[in-house]
RNA sequence: GGGCCGUUAGCUCAGUGGCAGAGCAUCUGGCUUUUAACCAGUUGGUCGAUGGUUCGAUCCCAUCACGGCCCA
């Protein structure tokens, strides 16, 4: 062993020990338990990011703690590898996709290895490889024949001056981002998948995931959307025509205080009485401009326009005006509400403020209704007031009424509709899986057969821009179509890479099989026991797992119907942001290292290193390009190793939260690996120790014993049970700082150093397996940390003989008394009023009550 | 607007009805031909605010303030 901490040296060695050990080659082994941890696999964008680093080392850290623990451990890793940048990449630089992709991967791999991640490399996969992607297309063609995959029309962006589509992002202030050009709607035919079919399903069994985090539990419901109401219709026979405006409520026990309905500028209604009326249609053009998310349109001011038209109460026959109201959403429901200003908080502003009546209908717990001001409470639950035959009922009992009241007459009928909509899956891209149909003149959409898939994807096309190039391949385009041999066309849209990264969690688990699209050893691996990614891909990636999932399970691939047991969702990187704004143009930003910063918080001041003039602080955000904030753990790796990168990137914060880059704790990372080197060297450089005798040990010995087998309890909990990384590393600090304040060289002393060196080593091996693989080899070991068990605490050595009793007086602390362990009541109650400071202050008074909580603290009342 | 989470030392975070903690940073001293230095010691707190429950509240409850994340 070196004196110096050399990482560049032991690093590539053990990473070498572990590739000629096949170390973490994955086999099934039916007579052991198995634990698979999965990691998001990336995009190969180029390099690593510090996100990645985060992410890979959590992963690697739960997977190396388990193997110890005795698992059969999966840790795969692939290539999330088609997608929009490839393409973006081709048109700046002329490069295929293709290539720039197996460039970027090849690199990345590169780095990935060098950070040590005990990765199953065997089991690699690239989505764009046409072993992968193959079963996409056999795995649709299934869904074509189970009507979960259909055509129909969909609205995409178009771009008229590149005559492409563009994905929502590629779309700024409804231009183009390349042409500047304005973006046109366009229906065009597209591919669905019926989701929807499962969104019970999907919702139900959220109940069975208790080991996700409830926040993404609630983001998925919340998308899925479940909403179980009333569908209700109004009549009209009004301006020449005849029909019925139909609204959903989920507050059909309201109904009988519906004053107005109010519909969406795109409703019919609303351009029935548009062409008549001009200021109704300058209120409706003026509509069309606004925004249709959600949340704008909860904080936009309420305004409409009466239409002059009126509907039939469905229940009372009278006469109901229609207005047309900005925050009505034609994509939600029927694209009309029920307006019932007593009970809905929107309905009465637009009231109060378009003098419509309100009428309460709900009585709840008799409180007094004021039309005066909108009260949070009227729209709880109550019992029917002011409803005729409906007086009296409570909610569910008022919903039945009217829905069955209103089925008799035909109005109406009890419904559950849902916000999540079918999956559209064609992309007008290149770089993706072709769709496998072919068109025929004569035949129409023809699957492509089993057995001519793959449909593999041209890899030397090189985009301009202009379109889908493989709309412009001869080579691509020219087929002959499967049911009557004419000359036919292939599809050219490819799928939307959310398809790629539905199940590719699977195929790692069945690698390289090239007769199926999953095999029994899937069944061994799924699902998978912990998967680890970012809180960005929540809602769809997951979502859409989901539902891939279930559907491999309804063809018969697998019993599985969840992939993932356990979700950690990993916190962003964060660094400062430095900038200057200059009179004229835009904000310069500057990297946090070519700033001299001081001060915190609102104090915060840096000036730039170059030139020595003052620059801005953004304050802290993501690492991004944009803001040249990011770190580059390349570097990070060259200058202090990957122990000190793994290390640093589980200290300080739980792997949930935001991680706030800093120079200084990168610096203390490593100068606590050179300390922990130091005092393995010196230990080890001492001569051999001999083995612990416990009989023999004296209480300071005893008690650094004690510590370290605490710290084995507490860092086996923290990694194992809570996934709190930076406490267990605190923790072994801390026991750092006890060791190393030790002077104890007697041979019993050093026993109880080298049984604390050995387990702090193990303790830390799956955080800086490197360094532990060094110092475990130098303290006398010839196998390899990875392969060893994860050590089990000493119960003896944690029994504490004396233990330390708070003593109060009137809950304010008095005194501190020593009892032996185990000392019951009396004892300790005999031992608290002897003692002189407690005497005085309890003066001579007379013992009220007297509160002992055991091993703890003894509480005196006067 | 709604939902979820948070507020504890300069920073980042633990803690949990019972002594207010860790790491890092700071500061002081020492040491050094190990210089991406190292060692020893030190400082540091109205546990966001106000009420309530309790023998005792940072912890439980209520209200408020501030902050963060998410919402086709």
């Amino acid at each position: 062993m070196k004196e110096r901490y050399e990482p560049k040296e032991i690093e590539p060695a053990v990473q070498a020990e572990w590739d000629a050990a096949g170390t973490f080659a994955a086999r099934e082994d039916a007579t052991r338990p198995k634990y698979y941890c999965l990691c998001m696999f990336p995009y190969p964008s180029g390099k690593l990011h510090m996100g990645h680093v985060r992410n890979y080392t959590i992963g690697d850290v739960l997977a190396r703690y388990m193997r110890m623990r005795g698992y059969n451990v999966l840790q795969p890793m692939g290539w999330d590898a088609f997608g929009l940048p490839a393409e973006n990449a081709a048109i700046e630089n002329g490069v295929p996709p293709a290539r720039w992709t197996r460039d970027n991967i090849r690199h990345m791999k590169a780095q990935l290895k060098s950070l040590g991640f005990g990765i199953d490399w065997s089991r690699e996969l690239a989505t764009c490889d046409a072993d992968y992607y193959r079963w996409n297309q056999w795995l649709f063609l299934r869904m074509l024949e189970r009507g979960i995959a259909y055509k129909t029309t969909g609205t995409v962006n178009w771009d008229p001056v590149d005559q492409t589509v563009l994905a929502n992002e590629q779309v700024i202030d409804g231009r183009g981002w390349r042409t500047g050009a304005l973006i046109e709607k366009r229906e065009i035919p597209m591919y669905y998948l019926r989701i929807t079919q499962y969104a019970q399903e999907l919702l139900a069994a959220l109940e069975d995931l208790p080991e996700w985090p409830d926040r993404v539990r609630a983001m998925q419901a919340n998308w899925i959307g479940r909403s179980a109401g009333v569908n209700i219709a109004f009549p009209y026979d009004t301006g020449g025509q005849k029909g019925e405006l139909c609204v959903f409520t989920t507050r059909a026990d309201t109904l009988m205080g519906v004053t107005f309905v109010a519909v969406a500028a795109e409703h019919p209604l609303a351009g029935l009485a548009a062409a008549r009326d001009a200021k109704v249609r300058a209120f409706v053009d003026e509509c069309r401009q606004g925004s249709v998310m959600e949340a704008d349109v909860a904080t936009i001011e309420k305004k409409g326009v009466a239409t002059g038209l009126f509907v039939r109460h469905p229940v009372t026959g009278a006469e109901v005006p229609v207005w047309v109201g900005n925050y009505v959403l034609m994509a939600y429901g029927e694209g009309a509400v029920m307006g019932v200003p007593g009970h809905d908080e929107r309905d009465f502003a637009f009231a109060k403020k378009y003098g419509l009546a309100i009428v309460p209908v709900i009585d709840v717990g008799g409180n007094r209704y004021s039309t005066d001001a909108w009260q949070a409470w009227y729209a709880d639950y109550g019992r029917c007031v002011n409803s005729g035959a409906y007086d009296g009922l409570d909610y569910a009992a008022a919903v039945d009424a009217i829905a069955r009241d209103l089925e008799q007459r035909g109005l109406g009928r009890k419904q559950v509709v849902w916000r999540l909509r079918d999956w559209g899956i064609s992309r007008q891209r290149y770089w993706g899986c072709p769709i496998p149909i072919i068109h025929c003149p004569a035949c129409g959409d023809v699957p492509v057969p089993d057995d001519q898939l793959p449909v593999c994807l041209p890899e030397d096309l090189v985009p301009d821009g202009s379109g889908n190039p493989l709309a412009k391949s001869q080579a691509f385009l020219a087929c002959k179509c499967p049911k009557c041999g004419a000359a036919a066309r292939r599809e050219t849209d490819t799928m939307d890479t959310f398809v790629d990264s539905s199940w590719y969690f699977f195929r790692f688990a069945a690698a390289n099989n090239d007769a199926a699209m999953v095999d029994a050893r899937a069944d061994y691996w799924m699902p998978v026991d912990q998967y680890i990614g970012g809180i960005e891909h929540a809602i769809l990636h997951l979502l859409y797992s989901r539902f891939w999932t279930r559907v491999m399970r309804d063809c018969g691939l697998t019993g599985v119907s969840e992939p993932f047991q356990r979700l950690l969702t990993q916190g962003m990187v964060l660094n400062e942001i430095w900038f200057r704004k200059p009179a004229s143009g835009r904000i310069v930003y500057y990297h946090p290292s070519d700033v001299e910063a001081s001060g915190e918080g609102e104090s915060r001041r840096g000036i730039l290193k170059s030139d020595g003039q003052p620059v801005e602080y953004g304050g802290i955000g993501t690492m991004s390009k944009s803001r040249r904030n990011g770190v580059d753990p390349q570097e990070l790796v060259d200058r202090y190793g990957a122990d000190t990168a793994r290390l640093f990137a589980m200290s300080n914060v739980p792997p949930e939260h935001t991680f706030e880059w800093s120079d200084e704790g990168v610096e203390g990372a490593f100068r606590f690996m050179k300390r922990l080197w130091k005092i393995v060297h010196a230990h080890v450089a001492a001569g051999p120790a001999g083995p612990v005798d416990t009989a023999a040990l004296d209480r300071a010995a005893r008690d650094l014993r004690r510590q370290v087998h605490q710290t084995l309890v507490k860092v086996g909990d923290d990694i194992g049970r809570r996934r709190m990384f930076n406490t267990a590393i605190a923790a072994v600090m801390e026991l750092y700082n006890a060791l190393a304040a030790c002077q104890d060289r007697s041979p019993q002393g050093r026993a109880v150093v080298q049984e604390a060196l050995e387990l702090v080593v193990l303790m830390l091996s799956p955080i800086v397996p490197h360094a532990a693989q060094a110092m475990w080899q130098a303290l006398g070991h010839a196998t390899l940390v990875a392969d060893e068990r994860w050590p089990e605490p000493d119960a003896a050595a944690l029994v504490k003989d004396t233990i330390e009793i708070v003593v109060q007086v009137n809950g304010k602390l008095r005194a501190r008394i020593a009892v032996a362990a185990g000392a019951d009541e009396s004892v300790a109650r005999a031992a608290a009023l002897a003692d002189p400071g407690v005497a005085k202050c309890v003066a001579g008074l007379p013992v009220r009550k007297l509160i002992y909580v055991p091993g703890k603290l003894v509480n005196v009342v006067v």
